[in-house]
DNA sequence: CATAATCACTTGCATATGCAAATATTGCAG
DNA sequence: CTGCAATATTTGCATATGCAAGTGATTATG
């Protein structure tokens, strides 16, 4: 249904991927904020907050490759959670590169998140389906591989 | 593959659909803005004026409802499309309301960028196939119609 | 060893995003 | 007509995002 594949109409633009991506992206995190506000916690920092926990101690650039974010927009992300003394941003061997590490603190607040992501989480599986959600998420993996595999800088990891 | 359902191993967070759509969101939008970028504007500003163009004179609370933003974030962005005169911010029929519309110069810039628009877009679909790019538009459909039909104050059309 | 190229991170600039509160306007109760 | 509730938009505040340029440290080169 919709015939895609380039619409004659592009007036309409129903066929930006972009688009569309952009704005479910806007109404799903509205869903996981209203949840992790609870504990004071973005989305965005919940996300930050899990990958240094999971990557564990991990360079900057290193972290923002495999966030696929700018190095710049980690740095300044990695703000409030080191305010807040979430994480902790120490010396790595080399001079010029540090060491991103989560602090005690920061996996008691992690585990606080935690739970109140699990509700959003599973109040998107209801909303959506939980065959959806596995195909949404199947289908942004593959996406993530096909891009990465081009994308300028992007580690073929 | 990918045990999904809510993963036994939260740590791994692989199943946070928020993170996902966000991660996809930043490469794809770095695609299509790079293409943009040869007309002067970012794929937020390209789709603003596009949906400007399309739902023609409209108030400004009715085109941030279509478009699933908050009020204030559209306020804002549409500042530079009025400073580069695409488009017009004039009064409404109501004192307290206003019409946003498309100048001429809007629609020539428009133009212009939705052939930059179409190379991204036809840049996607070799990518990811365009198979997968009909499917993960259906999905965000159908993801977006479920959830605004539950969002608060989403207008249910 | 000095200087240039390179690498890793940070800052400057501009925009994007949303919640809460402020502002302006209209409509309604009395 | 007055004042209060409701509506429409904008502003204050904080964060998110990326490109280009800047800073500091290391490595390569002559």
């Amino acid at each position: 249904m919709v015939n895609q594949t380039l619409p004659e109409v592009p007036g309409k633009l129903q066929g930006c991927t972009n688009f569309k991506l952009r704005q479910l992206g806007r109404r799903v995190s509205q869903r996981y904020d209203e949840e992790l506000a609870k504990v004071g916690l973005k989305t965005t920092q919940f996300s930050l907050l899990s990958n240094v926990l999971n990557l564990g101690p991990i360079r900057p650039g290193d972290l923002a490759r495999t966030m696929a974010m700018d190095a710049s927009t980690l740095t300044r992300n990695l703000k409030p959670l080191i305010s807040a003394g979430w994480v902790d941003l120490g010396a790595g061997d080399d001079g010029r590169s540090r060491l991103v590490r989560i602090t005690e603190r920061g996996r008691e607040k992690r585990l606080d998140a935690q739970h109140r992501w699990r509700v959003a989480q599973e109040a998107m599986n209801e909303l959506l389906g939980a065959d959806r959600v596995i195909a949404l998420h199947a289908m942004i993996d593959e996406s993530m591989s096909l891009l990465a595999a081009t994308t300028p800088g992007a580690a073929h990891d």
